[in-house]
DNA sequence: GTGCAACTTGAAGTGAGGTTTAAGTCAACA
DNA sequence: TGTTGACTTAAACCTCACTTCAAGTTGCAC
């Protein structure tokens, strides 16, 4: 366990102190002492900052993050259901892009004259929007 | 060519009437006409607004969408080059997301008393974090 | 002990993408 | 002709995740 400055954190972690102090006021990480009035941390805060990193990646807030760091009706972590629905909806997250990936690569590849005048582009368009925003 | 009001158009395409005037002020999309201070759009608006959904699933802010549509030195579309780098990106995002998936999927799955404690867990953690959030 | 770079604070600002509000207008129906 | 409900506007407000600012304090090198 070693001790560290803020911008020790700042400096291994990537994340700017002003962060860090914004990370602490929503109860994300704690500096667990003051040398004077300067925080020190202890270099657990970095696994901490890992997850939280994670979290982020995994498409929750910070709030929702910060819950997770806290018991909630006994229970320390997610729930595993819970869990494997966000793996999925990470995963369809994953598809559309692919698609979106896909119509870039086509609008790049196609010769037609305009790509409203191209079929393949149109049906393309329809099947990537979920949303209906396409007359019937 | 059917003549459409506000609340046709965002009943259509899935967006709030604000949505579609605050386009309208950012240049994205134009009513073609007024009946009285009520607009009133053609059916074409919603092939537009389907490509500006399609610009943002692409990852292009508004104020880029805009410019796509209007002329820019003599181009009206987006460079090939420019449009596979952007499909390459969202490639990239999308593993990205795959990963973060699977390391969900393998939390819920793990069955070592803390996952901090989890090697494989400690090991995913790494590699899926881009950001060298961990000690070394 | 003195200087100063690096810290501290609360409050305000940022940017993206809208939404809400307040006050006013007006097309259409009865 | 009167009512009403859907529209109009500009401006303020919202959320999220930070960043910046101004003013004040202090650990540490010299």
């Amino acid at each position: 366990m070693y001790r560290l400055d803020i911008a020790q954190v700042s400096q291994r972690s990537g994340l700017r102190p002003s962060t860090l102090r914004y990370y602490e006021k929503r109860g994300l990480i704690a500096s667990d002492g003051r040398r004077g009035l300067r925080r020190e941390y202890d270099d657990s805060v970095l696994t901490r900052l890992a997850l939280i990193a994670l979290g982020q990646r995994a498409g929750y807030s910070l709030d929702e993050i910060g819950s997770l760091f806290r018991p909630q009706g006994g229970k320390y972590e997610l729930g595993r259901l819970e869990l494997r629905k966000q793996a999925d909806k990470l995963r369809g997250q994953a598809h559309e892009l692919q698609a979106t990936a896909d119509l870039l690569d086509h609008v790049a590849a196609c010769t037609a004259p305009s790509h409203l005048e191209c079929p393949r582009f149109q049906r393309l368009l329809k099947d990537t929007l979920t949303a209906k925003v396409l007359p019937p």
